[in-house]
DNA sequence: ACTATTTCGTCAACCACGTTGACTATCGTA
DNA sequence: TACGATAGTCAACGTGGTTGACGAAATAGT
């Protein structure tokens, strides 16, 4: 179905590992739905997690997934509409409006590391939990760099 | 740098496979800037693959990139505009348009794929080239679908 | 041969995600 | 107190996606 020449070994290592974080992204997002969470994007996963329990603000969220400070803003905005996210005000700081995960993003957050923990350990059962282990090291091997960074404008980096 | 928390194993395994992604996509990218290729982004390389050496049409591409015939035409659009694409009229059916790839289409195409190529044998040095077969193998294992889907209204998925 | 259906391309409106630049309000400090 | 730095927002824009509607051309059916 692709037109990807499979006779180029340099082709298959991208498109592979896209594929491999496709399918965990839409079993997970699949699952989720049928938890009572169809509103949750892939993306929201990686901003909650961002937010942490402690809360943050909405420029030190930018900074710390590698995004402007009004792209950040606005995907809290996003999140506070359909429920994750929560502005409210620092009594110690009129300019600063602190984010912080509601009750249902905690729900979203901890049936998300369920589920991917579910299918970590799927993928151990087909190719051997050694396997597994071997490419998630691997991969920090060679992917040391890029851990956290969300920027996506024309598809990752630009 | 990240929130994510190391002791939970699952969520590793997404990360990890698209910051393996990120790495290739923005080695291969800043690489081809450098070789005269700046305007190329990552979509772009994959929809040239699939456009191909013979031509295709918009809701054909649409069909192979999995996304609508209007999303498809527009990307197409952008290529024609940056030179890496041309339409030309169908003499055998007048609703038709057909869509090649311009000689420099095919230069930055032959670059992307000596540059994977280079990547590859990177990570062959650094990990082992079993190891790298073997990653390439398990993926393949676990992504069979999943292939060469790019609908990716809100990040991969919707 | 004429009509009816399908197909191709495009337009228009919209959404999700990113960017930069400009601006206000507030804080902290010299 | 006045000034520079910081937080947040607004506006405009670019790229990538969606659906719905529509005209023109090809195809199928009677």
């Amino acid at each position: 179905m692709a037109t990807a020449d499979p006779a180029r070994p340099g082709f298959h290592l991208p498109l592979l590992l896209l594929a491999g974080f496709r399918t965990l992204i839409d079993d997970l997002h699949a699952e989720l739905a049928r938890q009572g969470h169809p509103e949750l994007r892939p993306l929201h996963g990686f901003v909650l997690q961002a937010v942490g329990v402690d809360g943050t603000t909405a420029t030190e969220l930018g900074q710390r997934l590698g995004i402007s400070k009004q792209a950040a803003g606005k995907t809290v905005d996003r999140l506070v509409a359909v429920g994750y996210l929560e502005r409210v005000d620092d009594p110690s700081d009129a300019r600063r409006r602190l984010v912080r995960v509601t009750p249902r993003g905690v729900d979203g957050l901890r049936r998300s590391a369920e589920v991917f923990d579910r299918l970590r350990a799927q993928w151990a059962d087909t190719l051997g939990p050694d396997r597994v282990d071997a490419l998630e090291d691997d991969l920090r091997t060679m992917a040391a760099a890029n851990w956290f960074r969300l920027d996506v404008p024309g598809w990752f980096g630009g």
